[in-house]
RNA sequence: GCGAGGGUAGUUCAGUGGCAGAACGCGCGCCUGUGGAGCGCGAUGUCGCGGGUUCGAAUCCCGUCCCUCGCCCCA
């Protein structure tokens, strides 16, 4: 029978990669939980409609996982968690204290292509500060976000976050003439820069109905560095982010935009700074999502990472942590077969003051046995073999220093608790 | 949906018409009850699948499936 093929563009999680989605659970929980963010999730499953009401055209009609459930409603396995957590803010209303800190680990699932960075099946960090609209409470965020890149060793000079604001933005296209429906149009323009020529994006801008004086000024407002100091609510956003030590990962760009449509303020997204992948993160402001599923307009911030980039990132500047696969104190070797062997009740023993520990399930050679705690990195080798039960003694190996004792088996739990033997 | 490159041992790959290979990993021995380093020995396999050309195909031709990368979109 021919191997199964996995489903395309998921991936399979052996105990290695298991441990390393673990402990970006547990970084990201450390750095949530420092800022007093609370974890909450939605369900996998959704209806289509609560994504319709949004994220608008590619992200539900192309990259949807859609399918009838037996009642016939159009559900959808989560493309993004933000409809989820506008749902379930808008339906506790006014039952919740706001403000509201919540962050989520999960999985989403977007029918795509699979390429470098980009799965049909992820895990996504998403971080939502609800019921603020001050430029701190963006500043905060990207705080978080510093607060992770810092604890897992990924430096200003490896990544950027890179933001700007659409209110600013707004107010300079404004400026060149550029507003009403010719303002979403350029906002997809800017956001599509960096992925075309320059003789494209400009034949591009021009189709889309900017006038060549338009497009000058567009150039120029895109190269102007500065743009940001004549924005308050950007100075204040900058102020606090130094504030929370989060400024030096910071660099004002008037390029990033973003193109979920639901963005009001503060946007931005972290990149390598070698370029060499898909954007870390990105995130910003949104003030009227709840009221877009049916709830009263309530200011939200947050933003969304993903672990397959992350993970990329990690590894390419060699920081990507050395995890150990098994979770084992002590290995007790086995001579004898037979179910009351003096090695289970070794570990039986083991187990019961708190440790760790497993026995090799068969009387191999003590060989193998050694070999195997050595693989999986096991601290502790326990030997007990006719020698040592005919003294009534007990064997210990520590596999780091390489050290054995003997001792007498009732000093057994003194012993083990020591560690080191001597 | 469009474009490019691939599929040979567990893994990474070499092999372009004539015996199916290397490295790493794995197993065994040196070492009768002791891992990591070294040396020696050994096992690897539907050459993605189907068809065709040929005395002979991993190699050439046709078809097909799958993987990777890019475009689109995005975490």
């Amino acid at each position: 029978m021919p191997m199964i093929q996995p489903v395309r563009g998921t991936r399979d999680f052996y105990p290695e990669d298991m441990a390393f989605r673990q402990w970006l659970n547990n970084q990201i929980r450390e750095a949530s939980t420092q800022f007093g963010y609370q974890e909450f999730d939605g369900p996998f499953l959704e209806r289509l409609e609560l994504y319709a009401a949004k994220s608008g055209d590619e992200l539900v009609k192309e990259q949807s996982y859609v399918f009838p459930d037996r009642s016939g409603s159009m559900i959808a396995l989560r493309p993004e968690l933000t409809p989820s957590l506008a749902r379930m803010v808008a339906q506790r209303g006014k039952g919740l204290t706001l403000p509201l800190r919540w962050w989520s680990f999960g999985p989403f699932w977007r029918y795509e292509r699979k390429q470098k960075g980009r799965s049909r099946e992820f895990f996504q960090w998403n971080i939502d500060l609800i019921g603020v609209d001050t430029p701190e409470a963006d500043a905060e965020l990207v705080a978080v976000a510093a607060t992770l890149f810092r604890n897992v060793g990924l430096t200003a000079d490896m990544i950027r976050i890179k933001v700007n604001n659409r209110r600013l933005a707004e107010k300079q296209l404004q400026k060149i003439g550029i507003q009403g429906e010719l303002l979403p149009t350029t906002f997809r323009l800017i956001d599509r820069q960096d992925r075309m020529t320059p003789d494209a994006w400009k034949s591009y801008a021009l189709e889309s109905g900017l006038k060549e004086e338009q497009f000058t000024g567009l150039m120029k407002m895109l190269k102007d560095l500065d743009a940001w100091k004549t924005s308050p609510e950007m100075l204040q956003y900058f102020k606090a982010a130094e504030a929370l030590g989060a400024d030096e990962y910071l660099d004002y760009d008037p390029t990033i935009i973003r193109g979920l449509d639901y963005y009001t303020g503060t946007v931005y997204e972290a990149r390598d700074v070698k370029g060499n992948h898909r954007s870390i993160l990105g995130g910003g402001r949104y003030d009227d999502l709840v009221s877009v599923v049916g709830g009263n307009p309530i200011p939200g911030t947050g933003f969304a990472m993903g672990d397959v980039v992350f993970g990329l990132v990690l590894d390419e500047n060699g920081i990507k942590p050395d995890l150990r696969v098994s979770p084992t104190d002590i290995l007790i070797t086995t001579f004898e077969e037979g179910g009351e062997s003096s090695s289970i009740q070794i570990s039986t023993e083991l187990r019961d003051a708190g440790y760790r520990v497993e026995w090799y399930p068969e009387p191999v050679r003590l060989q193998r046995q050694f070999k195997y705690a050595d693989r999986n990195e096991i601290p502790l080798v326990i030997i007990i073999g006719p020698d040592e039960i005919e003294s009534d003694k007990v064997s210990l190996k520590d596999m780091v220093s390489g050290e054995q004792v003997s001792f007498d088996r009732s000093d057994l739990l003194t012993r083990i608790r020591n560690r080191l033997v001597g």
